[in-house]
RNA sequence: GGAGAGGUGGCCGAGUGGCUUAAGGCAACGGUUUGCUAAACCGUCAUAGUAUCGUAAGGUGCUAUCGGGGGUUCGAAUCCCCCCCUCUCCGCCA
């Protein structure tokens, strides 16, 4: 959420914000929203100086009182006053709601360092380490066909469990997805520094509020009605509410926290092209990283973030690239963003598996989350980041691609073999 | 699911309609005293909104906030209703 002092104070740059994500449409609702700022504020003038009065005077009536006095007339004034006051404060309600309704829909302003371009296809490479690329002296299979063979993998008994996109991990197949889990974790842990955090699966609406998945996404999020809780999509939405409404102590900062979860998404409106097999699931097992950090040193932290992602890649030695996000491909939230893409042999392109961006103050105005420098200093609004560091099914994709044997086997990367405690399916 | 007890500032805790601008204590921070530490004493000690002064840092006024929301009243931490959370007991259960 953007606060709006900044838009009163700069409409311009928040509209062309909006232009550069390709939102041109969406720039009469910043003079919407000023006009609605305008009028809050005229009410409030209003209605707070009336407030003055009765609070006054109702001190007068309770001195009068005391003496026995009679105040009959100042309190039927003030019976007045107070029904003015109740309307008042209605109108009031109504232009705030619609004021935090426009708000909670508006994106971030991106950084300026993130490139303007209206599409994916403008998104420039930061980066390739394909060092690791192999060449193949047979035609790969792909992941489904190396998952149905070697018996890791059943799509089809998940989808009659469950649905379409629930993967049924089995045998080995289930060892090396928890091995990968492990693997990253730990790496995370030991490496990288990050505290280790098991969140909730399911989250209340005041959370996905918080990292913006609602109300602007919630047609991605499962929503379990008779309890009015929400399946996480990501374990963003617990790992960064769980600072929500605090006050961070400065010396604290960095804060960074690794967590594992399961990931549901709806995946509306995106069945079709490149939604077989992994490449597009409704559940999902994720690592993700939380920071929260400095708002002078939250573009260090995305760096660090991204490499942070990209060593599990380096040490499973598979090939990768870094994009940067231009403003029209870039989500909502973020200020700026990587996507980190891996090489998937038989798709012959790169597949997201992670996400790492910085969301500036965005999220912690949602949430609350504000910090002090020190014991004097006034509280700030604290920047978080998050990045996927890494989801497995797009990595299992790759990893089954890449490592398969000609004869139809998988050989383990060297650093599972601690974790799944045999080298090759 | 049933019954009961609770939720007050960073923490503890008083507060049954106006005398509370939320008592008192602890912790923290600044200072005085002090050979050093400790103690004592003095002071500071919320958040947000809004208006205003200032180049700014910040100051000042007003308003709101005692788990959340609504109601009664001239006036609510206090009375009423709904909801959330915590604890205790009972029941059920992977």
């Amino acid at each position: 959420m953007l606060d709006i002092k900044y838009i009163r104070e700069n409409p311009d740059h928040v509209k062309a914000a909006l232009v550069n994500r390709q939102m041109s449409g969406e720039t009469a609702k910043i003079d919407t929203l000023l006009q609605l700022d305008t009028e809050r504020r005229r009410i409030i003038s209003e209605v707070e100086t009336l407030k003055a009065t009765r609070n006054k005077v109702s001190d007068d009536i309770a001195a009068i009182k005391k003496q026995k006095g009679n105040a009959d007339a100042m309190i039927a004034e003030m019976k007045t006053v107070s029904d003015t006051i109740a309307s008042l404060d209605r109108g009031l309600a109504a232009t705030q709601s619609q004021q935090e309704e426009i708000l909670l829909q508006l994106p971030n302003v991106p950084h300026s360092s993130v490139p303007i371009g209206k599409d994916a296809s403008e998104n420039t490479v930061h980066k390739e380490v394909l060092t690791s690329k192999r060449e193949f002296d047979f035609a790969p299979k792909d992941h489904l066909e190396l998952g149905k063979s070697l018996g890791l993998l059943d799509f089809e008994r998940g989808a009659k469990i469950s649905g379409a996109g629930f993967p049924l991990y089995m045998g080995k197949g289930a060892t090396l997805e928890r091995a990968l889990i492990n693997f990253m974790l730990d790496l995370h842990l030991e490496k990288h520094g990050y505290t280790e955090i098991f969140p909730p699966f399911f989250v209340n609406q005041a959370s996905l509020r918080g990292t913006g998945q609602f109300p602007k996404f919630i047609d991605q999020v499962y929503h379990i009605p008779a309890y009015d809780l929400y399946a996480i999509p990501t374990a963003e939405v617990p790992v960064t509410n769980i600072h929500a409404g605090e006050v961070l102590k400065g010396k604290d900062l960095p804060i960074k926290y690794a967590a594992y979860s399961a990931c549901f998404r709806s995946e509306a409106g995106s069945y079709g092209a490149g939604t077989k097999g992994f490449l597009r699931v409704h559940q999902f097992n994720k690592v993700e990283m939380v920071k929260f950090a400095l708002p002078e040193t939250s573009y260090d932290e995305l760096e660090t973030l991204v490499s942070d992602a990209t060593d599990i890649l380096d040490a499973l030695q598979l090939p990768y690239r870094i994009l940067l996000l231009c403003t029209g491909d870039m989500s909502a939230n973020a200020a700026k963003c990587y996507d980190i893409e891996v090489w998937s042999p038989a798709e012959q392109k790169f597949l997201e598996a992670s996400s790492c961006s910085n969301f500036e103050d965005f999220q912690a105005r949602r949430a609350g989350i504000r910090f002090k420098r020190d014991e004097k200093s006034k509280t700030e609004f604290i920047h978080t980041l998050n990045g996927s560091g890494l989801a497995t099914s797009r990595l299992m994709v790759a990893l089954l691609e890449t490592y398969q044997t000609k004869d139809g086997h998988i050989t383990v990367p060297e650093v599972l073999r601690p974790y799944t405690k045999f080298a090759v399916i």
